[in-house]
DNA sequence: TACACTCATCAAACCGGTTCACTGACGAAC
DNA sequence: GTTCGTCAGTGAACCGGTTTGATGAGTGTA
């Protein structure tokens, strides 16, 4: 079955390949009566156009990626990806365009991946995990990738960006915790490296006026119940803990548990991002809900429109909404 | 900065296009002295080659790709979705394909994706979700797009195929509920026409000898609470319910909890698919993990062998374990 | 010295679209 | 009746690779 291609289009509707073209394109100005007929060629041969020769000709792939450099565990327990990656589908779907998902194990890998992609592979692309002083933003800016930033970047970049502010839902937590008598309250953060949790870190730390009962995890459960652990061990330990994520929350409630304490009547706790099933937790868990999908929408309409040629913006998704639930219910004793 | 072109580097190494081409390709002898005058000329000019050129040349789009018809908001809750991605992914990578994800809204629109992607966009797909009797299996036949189907397809098909045993894991939790002196046993299943809902669910159905206590769910949170509620509102109602995944099982845990019954000690609950919180719950949740991953990359190797024009085979992927936890500890009157 | 036979390289065609410079026909203006 | 402008459509070039048949140099043989 070799396939039909615009020539056979043409022949069978008796006008030249040229035509096929802008009677489909619109570019050129066709008689109805041709253009009936092209369409009617098209429909009868089943014609669909081939998007390499197409992508050849216009320089444009029609499609935009997310290269990720983690590993696949941590892919497979992150509830934000998904999430994100739907919002930015049901954008790309309006206008066609293909979602690319590489995922590379290291920089090396990482490097020739974006440089394959500018190469015909993808329009544009979508940064995730942003880290403070990126590599990849300079080096996008070099290759010329129309980029669109998902999370804070601080450095100047000609890059559009999709932030949102993490720093008021820590606040507001902080302001119960403490309206419910809570004093030492703790932060356990995702790696500084990561935007992100950097941003949640200092609003902790801006709010609480000290690094003391600050520790870093890396959003694993593991690390979760680690730091927990240090903190709990402390001679005047935290009343409560604010948790960068929900499983290093989750670790850590069941961590405090085993020591014999009860959530949240000897220990307050808070997670971040909000996992779905994390409503359902008993004690079910207070979260920051984040709505991945909206941020994913901005970001693909961002992308688009860069790609468009138009001037880079930053847009802020308000979207951060506290869930107070069980697990920071103010205690019976206090 | 107009992209280097193979003209450039065969200039800069004074040679012909042919010449490079040969020379990184090994389709034709190559005296090794130009070959590396000509990677000398590549690395300088820091030359990749065009995937669209390449894509039209050999009609290999080395990319493979995955439709989904989901609700975004499904995908967002699952979590046996982006464990199996990164499984995929990690079988692509070594060959340098990318992975195309392309969610859709409607029918019409998820055959208009794949026509296009057998256009010169992808070289093979992954049928995720598979249903009983599912049309995109002869269409994609029709279209003669290599595919693997993820999951039992019971009609004769041409295809490749990755398949559990859904069954083992199943007849397992019943007899441990049975040897703990359950005689009400209960399945809330998944959407029927869903083959790995039906597996499970006839599993079930051959165990018990009956479907009295059979309830058809949507793999929801909604949808476990409300069959869940039917099945507690029964005059002799169930002491053990399976669910068919994490989610139903949890809300129907909740539901069941709201109505003043202790589980395990009232209620025995088993979930499905393992997610990566449910070990951390209270009561720990008792479920079965599917190693979505390793599914991920049989698949992908399973696709890879097609393209290269292998015989499609089925291959079964072992790897449904079953975690006894808290949920369905036999409890102390028993 | 002529012949066959490799081996390395070249030149041109090809993949399937898009785009641009050009042509021919027709109507309006002078 | 000639000239100009517009409009619909044509033909060829082009995008950047790969592939194939032809070419020429170099070696071995008769």
């Amino acid at each position: 079955m070799s396939r039909t291609t615009i020539a056979d289009v043409a022949r069978e509707a008796g006008v030249t390949k040229a035509t096929v073209s802008h009677a489909l394109s619109g570019n050129r100005p066709i008689s109805d009566d041709t253009k009936a007929k092209v369409l009617a060629a098209v429909e009868k041969l089943n014609w669909v156009p081939s998007q390499s020769a197409r992508a050849l000709a216009t320089q444009r792939a029609n499609a935009v990626a997310v290269v990720l450099a983690r590993d696949p565990d941590v892919i497979a327990n992150d509830s934000f990806f998904p999430a994100f990656i739907a919002g930015v589908e049901s954008v790309l779907a309006e206008t066609e365009t293909a979602l690319l998902l590489q995922v590379v194990p290291d920089r090396d890998a990482e490097e020739r991946a974006y440089r394959t992609l500018t190469h015909g592979r993808a329009d544009g692309a979508l940064l995730l995990d942003l880290r403070t002083d990126d590599w990849r933003v300079p080096f996008l800016d070099d290759l010329g990738l129309p980029t669109v930033l998902v999370g804070a970047y601080d450095e100047p970049t000609e890059f559009s960006c999709v932030r949102t502010d993490d720093a008021t839902p820590v606040r507001e937590i902080i302001a119960q915790l403490r309206a419910d008598g809570h004093e030492r309250i703790a932060h356990i953060s995702g790696p500084l490296d990561y935007v992100h949790s950097k941003a949640r870190a200092e609003a902790y730390s801006a709010e609480i006026g000290s690094d003391e009962l600050l520790r870093e995890g890396d959003f694993t459960a593991a690390s979760g119940r680690t730091r927990t652990a240090e903190l709990l061990a402390l001679p005047d330990r935290p009343t409560a803990i604010l948790y960068s994520n929900d499983t290093m929350a989750i670790a850590g409630l069941s961590y405090a548990r085993s020591q014999g304490l009860a959530v949240p009547r000897d220990l307050a706790i808070s997670g971040f991002d909000d996992d779905h099933l994390s409503a359902h937790l008993s004690p079910a868990l207070t979260s920051v809900s984040s709505d991945p999908a909206a941020r994913g929408r901005a970001a693909a309409r961002l992308l688009r429109a860069d790609i468009l040629g138009a001037q880079p913006r930053t847009e802020i998704v308000d979207c951060n909404i506290v869930h107070f639930r069980e697990s920071t219910a103010p205690s019976a004793s206090a």
